[in-house]
DNA sequence: TTGTATGCGTTATCAC
DNA sequence: GTGATAACGCATACAA
């Protein structure tokens, strides 16, 4: 910046000015100025105007993984809504453990971020009292937290699993199975832990069994736990009528599966999923699932953070995004009688 | 750090010390800052530090996009190679664009990465000379530049076209085609259609006719591009044997339109795609591919990084990370005669 | 082993 | 509209 401001032929003060400013000096000046930082091909170094200005231009986000592709779809809206403001959103994953996800608030702290967006409910209790004393705008997203830090925005995933199961019941499904994952020590999936633990709730509300419930294989979820669970949900409950995966992704693995076996979907067996990835859409049948719009969810958070950071009130916001029944043809109608009939 | 100093009873340099290079301070006031520390919850300011020691800590990586698995385990393997050494990975995503792969370039260089990394060869002039005046080691990765800005590692995708065409013509198939995207603007995809350039190349070095290769449809490739395409396909040539996907998702949009079509793949139809996607080993009958280890080529670019900046000489490296073909089910043999017969 | 002085590259603040 | 000066929070270099 000293070479730019030697042979702009003005102070430092001012080449800051033209750079971040233009409107508060003279246009001749910014032009000289202009000029001279194309010509040294000068790029002004951030850590140093964070420093200074005591505004790090970052914000933290923590994902549980970067390779599922509503989570990078959040990512995505997030980055594209706050790009344009000068932000830079620093990316964490934790790979859906807790331990992990302490470590990355930790070290996104030490970039000075000026909100931190987390995904889900923070249940260590190591990472919330990190959180709290950070003094930042905390977001948990995609999930609606039962002990919310600040604030909140996404969707009940209780509430997708108790309207998934109450949509397959009112469709005269009685022999209701599910597909999730199973905690494993540190490793836990929260969000789809949530889905299944709706819909066995509302099972148990209305009186139907809920031991077809599988909750197997470690996050994250994947074609291949699909696959495989729903292999051994035939095996044990040939009864089962109507699956509901709590990700679109075992949906398509338990599909696959069906198909080698020759049970055909949806006349032999109903399959539900959730997160409507794009693989859903092409399958035969394209899969039935519970849609939400993850990459609006970015957006809308990067326009809260905008909102917070800009001197709105500090009221706790809490916002419900909805999602959708994405009616395909995975779902038709009870079967008769058992499987194979 | 001023109160932590105080709390320890030490000075701020033997906080940072104790931070920074434990062994250098004696156990006993060390175990006083660690604590006072804990106590104080205070966590270092990275950009304060970075300013003093002129390291940033940033490593800079550019990928055409987060919303693809592949891409999103160089960004994976990436970050765990180089997280314990105390690096950050700036993530940066272009949509393909060459204006916006620029703009990003020039962002991240305003965070003064210690080393950056670009997807591929970098066409654009400006970016490139953005590159070379930022004095730090450029890699590009997943491709094999002609025109290298410094270091290369990646896999050569011209001869993977080339490959999966020569694999296909030993196995006697000779009416070949292949689905890929078509540059629009400053949206394209240089690697696939390197691999489909490849493709091409080699099927004229045969004698082969061309016409069935299909550049339709923008970046980035998607199950719904296969479908489109190998609809168009079969419609304009039903007299394809073969098809080359430069990517699994087209390939797996193919596949279910096949089945939609009730054409049997391999039987009437042998479908080869790339990347080696997990939906590909789920699918029916499972997807023949060409598998590159994206998470070890992350892993290996960060190797890479920590050498270069280890002080090992500086004359360039080009790694070729090789690939494998993955036999699965979708690539059977020739006809003996037209479709359907 | 610990402390002191100095400066990293920028912006806030106030003066002109 | 522009400039001078003093921070910002650390680490480097050297002194004690």
């Amino acid at each position: 910046m000293r070479d730019v401001s030697r042979l702009a032929n003005v102070s430092r003060m001012t080449v800051s000015r033209a750079l971040n400013d233009p409107e508060t000096v003279r246009p001749d000046t910014r032009a000289r100025v202009l000029q001279a930082v194309a010509d040294l091909g000068y790029v002004p170094d951030r850590a140093a105007g964070s420093l200074a200005s005591r505004r790090s231009g970052f914000i933290g986000l923590v994902l549980p993984t970067l390779t599922n592709v509503n989570f990078a779809s959040v990512a995505h809206g997030l980055t594209s809504a706050l790009r344009a403001k000068g932000f830079q959103v620093l990316i964490a994953y934790s790979e859906y453990r807790q331990s992990e996800a302490e470590a990355q608030i930790r070290n996104l702290l030490s970039h000075r971020p000026e909100a931190i967006i987390v995904t889900g409910e923070v249940y260590s209790p190591a990472a919330r009292s990190l959180l709290l004393r950070a003094d930042v705008p905390v977001i948990e997203i995609a999930d609606d937290p039962a002990r919310a830090i600040q604030h909140a925005i996404g969707v009940s995933n209780h509430a997708v699993g108790r309207f998934v199961a109450r949509h397959l019941i009112e469709k005269g499904f009685t022999r209701l199975g599910a597909i999730s994952s199973m905690p494993q020590g540190d490793l836990v999936d929260h969000r789809g832990g949530a889905r299944c633990n709706g819909f066995e709730d509302e099972l148990r509300a209305h009186g139907l069994p809920t031991d077809m419930i599988m909750r197997t294989g470690a996050a994250p979820f994947s074609y291949e736990l699909g696959a495989s669970a729903i292999s051994q949900l035939l095996d044990s409950h040939p009864e089962v009528e109507a699956v509901f995966c709590v990700s679109d992704l075992p949906a398509v693995g338990a599909l696959m599966e069906c198909q080698r076996r020759g049970i055909s979907v949806p006349r032999d067996l109903s399959l539900i999923g959730f997160g409507d990835f794009d693989i859903g859409r092409v399958t035969n049948p394209a899969l039935t699932t519970v849609q939400v719009d993850f990459l609006e969810l970015g957006r809308r958070t990067g326009q809260l953070v905008l909102e917070l950071l800009g001197g709105a009130d500090e009221t706790a916001r809490m916002v419900e995004l909805g999602f959708n029944l994405v009616e395909r043809g995975s779902v038709g109608v009870p079967r008769s009688g058992p499987l194979g009939s």
